[in-house]
DNA sequence: GCTTGTTTTAAACAATCGTTTAAATTGAAG
DNA sequence: CTTCAATTTAAACGATTGTTTAAAACAAGC
């Protein structure tokens, strides 16, 4: 990987940080940006070429090197627009108000939407998938942005549930206990396709009955976790 | 990708399914598979060059055309090697005359040392969950052979636990819930070394005090699933 | 020693990759 | 219109990929 902090275009943020509207050089690189993502999570950035990327866009392959110095310098920026529509669609639900239950339940259905989106975002989570099997050098911010605030919330959830005082450590497994299922639905999308039949899937497999069964188990785990065990 | 059924050795197997002491082409041969398993496992299908994979087997880079015919073909002779290996690795455990608590936990245990195996053959579940995130045409015989038998034994241990009829989709979604709290653990594992610092994952993250975590998590959700909720 | 068939080797092949270059195009200012 | 900087373009670059080729090395039978 190269420096990717190369020469930029001249005009491509004012002081404010907002985009200037430089219209034939925010089109191209704004169509840039659109296209990759899809094709960054469909290939992963290895796999990944700019011309493909440049064809989809209708664009010069010399663009993306004008626009973000190389490969690498595109795949940050498209992280970096990953994360902020991301945080417009997913805001972290204020959920201090609610009982505790109420509170796992929600963020129980907030990560299996996030897993099993089919929405023409759906490229957004693959991309994500990828990046916790392949680390790029943005994997970092990545967790600190997405996973912390949810894991933080869900560890605060889990304490309020399991009244008695239990190691922190205790909490935290319950935390990625509750995780590790919703994952599953996406990781294990391609085994459960073929381990269940479809008409099966069909009935039983949607984001609310699994938010369901999900949420009840951790909150028998939680129940009998308020006398330590053995 | 090529036919990866051309021409290959003269001698290569003989009737009985056995190697041929063929000497010279039996010692090449092996060494590129023993090379490509762990190459595969690290840079993917794509990812890995047959350069590299030479190059670690000290062999000529011709040699995987003449005696696999290509490099998916080599692929796949990977993918049934490592099958034979981890059947006799990883034999499906006889519990049927334990109480089923007892083979819950064993179930946990096998599936937790499988994900966080960090001996020598680490390559090899390396290998499998990049066949989760980016199937191959082998995916589907891999998840008969490896997943199927595991699921079941699962299913039916659970079945035991919950004592009341409970619907064969609910027996199975706590089936996944065991699954996916298990796997998380190498699918997050690079989420959980930025979020979990490292002396409290070497404190509380090993084998055993995980395996008996996520018991504890099923048996309570088992117990409390034997009166259907709502 | 010669022959024959198998295996290994060095070298080259065509294709594709990310990136660079230098010229052409554009749009606004003087 | 001319000037000039910003942007786009076609073409090429060097590096690396999987695969092929033709000759060399090898082992066994005679």
């Amino acid at each position: 990987m190269a420096n990717s902090a190369s020469k930029s275009p001249q005009s491509q943020r004012n002081p404010e940080g907002d985009i200037r509207p430089n219209e034939r050089s925010h089109d191209t690189r704004s169509r840039i940006l659109a296209a990759a993502g899809p094709v960054f999570a469909a290939q992963g950035y290895a796999g990944a070429t700019v011309r493909e990327i440049c064809s989809a866009a209708g664009v010069n392959i010399a663009s993306v090197g004008y626009h973000f110095g190389d490969k690498l310098g595109l795949y940050r920026e498209v992280i970096h627009a990953l994360r902020v529509a991301r945080a417009k669609r997913f805001p972290t639900p204020n959920t201090d108000l609610q009982k505790p239950q109420e509170t796992l339940q929600a963020l129980v259905h907030t990560l299996l939407a996030r897993m099993l989106i089919t929405e023409e975002a759906a490229w957004e989570t693959e991309l994500l998938m990828r990046e916790m099997q392949n680390p790029t050098p943005v994997f970092e911010s990545i967790v600190e942005e997405f996973f912390r605030p949810l894991f933080n919330q869900l560890t605060e959830t889990l304490q309020l549930l399991v009244k008695s005082e239990l190691p922190t450590h205790t909490v935290q497994h319950l935390a990625f206990s509750t995780v590790g299922q919703c994952l599953y639905y996406r990781v294990g999308a391609q085994a459960i396709q073929v381990l269940i039949p479809e008409w099966q899937r069909d009935a039983h497999y949607d984001i609310e009955s699994l938010a369901q069964h999900i949420t009840a188990v951790m909150l028998s785990a939680c129940e009998n976790f308020t006398t330590p065990r053995r």
